[in-house]
DNA sequence: TTGAAAGCGCTAACAT
DNA sequence: ATGTTAGCGCTTTCAA
């Protein structure tokens, strides 16, 4: 490997102008300038980056920890992400944590360890614990799904001012849900079911809570009818298969509120091998759209989330605090962004 | 922070054996070892993984460069990878290509300058420059599409032992896609088209070839049909367009082979758009298999490739290299794998 | 404007 | 078995 001193060397100058050259530091002689940067050329030197970040006691990488790579909509907000990301310098590194706790507290590890820039996160659940980024001054941003209190450096102990520790991108979960559900209702559905994400999933206990506001709110009393699984295809097979085949007729729901893409492949799955016929034996609406929803039989509606949006401000306000922690810019307000959802009406929650 | 010499106080011991106590190194004294634990639990000691790195000249952390985060084909990859991964002890990065070259060759540098262990790349073209890589001696495995020749240190020079400075998993790509169209001509349809991706992906290219080659091994003599486009929605509608809007009738496919699964939902799009029905006026098989693609109206015939044993196959071939230039193991010999493809026959495909 | 040298936090070779 | 110390390759004072 070539480094630093070998540049030197071939460009007869110190270590110290070559560092200087290659960083575009304005106190150097253009003429040794070139004559670094050639002999940086003619050796195919490339810094060490390792060494430059323990050194700079910082880094150009952004850490986006995600729940799940196969779900549309955090591949959509990736991209969001990426995109301002490369604008400002920033090379992202997409974590995985598929879901699993374990796996997203390696990846928050592993982020701390590598020192990144700047954490974007998709907690897991609202108990997912990043006091150590928080501690190591790490800045963050928490998106899709709320964070509870952050933890103090002491056991048992919370920090009030845990609020103002990161910014936060969301969407207005509750809402979208009650709106799915009432649109199921007004198109004349009677016994909407919903089918939502674990216990410990906040996107869950949200789509859920605008579900049963709907019921709430709606003119004939309608008995909730709910079924859990883990954010996936199977999951909403599984739970789908739960309330279509209760015992009791009239437990059946005729209509279902799916809480996410992947879950409602599930559902499409048991809704088949039951010989239903969506949008004729039972409407659908899903939270999050995804690109194959125009195109499956009858096309589905759903709830719309700017996915890609939310990618973008996270990264933008991430990057905004990166440059106020380095003292390269003003301390900007913490923010708590809420975004709003749209109903795509397509054919699956229609009577036909 | 707090740092190893903090830890080292706090157990009064030297910082010498802080680090071998927390690298499980076996000459250290079991009661030292339970001090040097608590003291560091109690200080909430994290190593710096910089400047362990810096002073290892290695890091836990694989690169996993992909051309499309979205396309459900390397979601998968990306499972099989984390998965033998993390069996292993490292940590996965993935880095979203997005089809474009520069960033491919950012990520490349990354990977480079913070040293990771080995990279695992689907590179966006044959010319993708992986010398560096090769050159630093970071382990490598390519998949799903082929590299040419690598660079050797001179300019327009090739190392002749190129073959062998990374290990491959591919997919019989020529063969499945070969498959595909014979099964199209054997199911009635008599103008299979083609819709490909770009000239330099040579996936898009093998995919191509196998479909000539049914067409020259045809009983009839057949005309091919070909349009191409980028690898996404977008460019599969343009491509489908291109082809079902020909001036001459009989230029006009009466069925679509598709190189990728995103392309498909565009060229679906286009078809819709014409109000062309698949399965009657449109047979439709696609290279690659995707959860939505048993949902639509018909259901999608396809080419299924094992993504995920992909993934994993090319992260075990990685780790054992990396095992090996650690000395950690033998040299293995330099892989080139051949997975095969499977047809899935569903609807779309067939004549109503 | 340039160079010499300190040190980022850690591991491992060497000394005890 | 434990401690002392020399670097890993770089950036950035400090001195010239």
């Amino acid at each position: 490997m070539v480094k630093i001193g070998d540049v030197a060397r071939e460009a007869g100058v110190s270590i110290a102008t070559v560092s200087r050259a290659l960083n575009n530091h304005p106190t150097v002689n253009p003429e040794l300038v070139d004559r670094v940067r050639e002999a940086a050329d003619r050796l195919g030197y490339r810094p060490n980056g390792i060494a430059r970040n323990l050194r700079r006691q910082s880094t150009d990488v952004l850490a986006l920890v995600i729940s799940d790579v196969s779900n549309p909509f955090f591949t959509a907000v990736t991209r969001g992400v990426e995109d301002v990301a490369q604008r400002n310098g920033y090379s992202v590194l997409l974590c995985n944590a598929d879901e699993q706790p374990e796996k997203e507290a390696t990846y928050l590890r592993v982020a701390e360890q590598e020192q990144v820039a700047g954490v974007i996160i998709s907690p897991h659940s609202a108990g997912t614990d990043v006091s150590r980024l928080v501690a190591a001054g790490i800045p963050l941003t928490v998106i899709d799904r709320p964070l509870g209190p952050v933890a103090g450096p002491r056991e048992g102990e919370t920090r009030p001012d845990a609020r103002g520790a990161f910014d936060s991108v969301m969407v207005e979960s509750v809402g979208g849900a009650r709106l799915a559900t009432e649109h199921l209702l007004a198109a004349g559905w009677v016994r909407p079911g919903c089918i939502t994400g674990p216990l410990d999933a906040a996107t869950a206990e949200q789509r859920l809570a605008g579900y049963l506001a709907a019921l709430g709110a709606a003119p004939r009393e309608v008995q909730p009818l709910v079924a859990r699984g883990p954010f996936r295809q199977a999951g909403g097979r599984a739970a789908a298969a739960e309330l279509l085949d209760a015992a009791e007729p009239a437990d059946r729901p005729d209509a279902l509120f799916v809480a996410n893409a992947p879950m409602a492949l599930g559902v499409l799955e048991a809704v088949r091998e039951r010989g239903l016929r969506v949008g004729i034996d039972l409407g659908m609406v899903v939270f999050d759209d995804a690109p194959w929803a125009p195109f499956i039989e009858p096309a589905m509606t759903v709830i719309a989330q700017p996915a890609y949006r939310i990618g973008e401000r996270a990264a933008e306000l991430l990057v905004a605090r990166i440059r106020a922690a380095a003292g390269a810019g003003p301390v900007p307000p913490t923010a708590q962004e809420l975004l709003t959802t749209d109903l795509v009406v397509r054919a699956s929650s229609l009577r036909a």
